[in-house]
DNA sequence: ATAGATGCAAACTATTTGCATTCAA
DNA sequence: TTGAATGCAAATAGTTTGCATCTAT
């Protein structure tokens, strides 16, 4: 069992060359939700993201926000995800992982563990599979009842 | 590789006996919703279960379907479907399962396979596991490119 | 009889869109 | 220079709530 741990501190030629790779220009704004997102290990919803960023830019709207995680989710830069009963929260954790998510607080972890990844045949019925992500719902170490 | 197949048509007094043991009081509305959701294959959203819903019980409004459907949720007679970038989803299949995920359409197809099931530990760092589902993301029968 | 359930409208929250302006390439 | 990106405001979705009425128990 291993916790994924980003690095603090990704530095800005990185991210700036991660968005030109993906033919998307390379904007303050686009970089400073990238590398809030990077930093952030708790799975920010978009209003969340937006406080973040407006700390070190102060001008960027709502909307922009919207707006770069749409970009970066379509570039493959982050992703989505899917919370029953929340709002859409992103991550730019890039390596297949999977998410511990506490229903008591709504908490998302990452979490990462190869023996979890199910094995994908190349076809399912006439479904076409391309990833598998595992959604872990439990009790995280605040909300589960104390020994 | 097995589908899950729902019977199409729940006897009523079991539905009634459901909501009964669940604490539930048995209203026209609980059970419409009930028989809708355990009919339906395709994971609705509270909107289009509320347009269903309609065909057999005109009055109903869209917050009562809203309500029933967190009441169902709350007594584990129906779970929530969490996917990325989608309304919220509801699901009365009980049995564990996991989903398939067209990412082009958005369908959402059950899966029941229990090689996919990973085992899951008694504890997780500090995370108390209690349920796990796989996502499978991929192209559905309908969207994937034909051969 | 009475707590729980319903229906309506209004309130909220989340997300998207149109459009004029700005800026990276 | 020019199309992509931004910011604002307004529009749209999705969901919840308050409250009076109704109804299953």
């Amino acid at each position: 069992m291993r916790i994924v741990i980003r690095s603090a501190q990704p530095p800005p030629e990185a991210l700036a060359e991660s968005c030109h790779a993906a033919g998307l220009r390379v904007t303050p704004q686009r970089l400073a939700v990238l590398r809030v997102l990077m930093q952030s290990h708790d799975h920010p919803a978009p209003e969340a993201v937006f406080q973040r960023v407006r700390g070190e830019l102060p001008s960027v709207s709502l909307a922009t926000v919207y707006k770069v995680l749409a970009s970066l989710e379509r570039a493959g830069l982050a992703s989505r995800v899917g919370v029953p009963g929340d709002a859409n929260r992103y991550d730019a954790n890039l390596a297949p992982h999977h998410h511990l998510i506490c229903t008591r607080c709504g908490d998302v972890t990452d979490h990462e563990d190869p023996h979890l990844a199910p094995a994908l045949p190349r076809q399912l019925g006439g479904f076409l599979p391309s990833e598998a992500r595992v959604q872990i719902f439990g009790l995280c170490a605040r909300c589960r009842p104390r020994k």
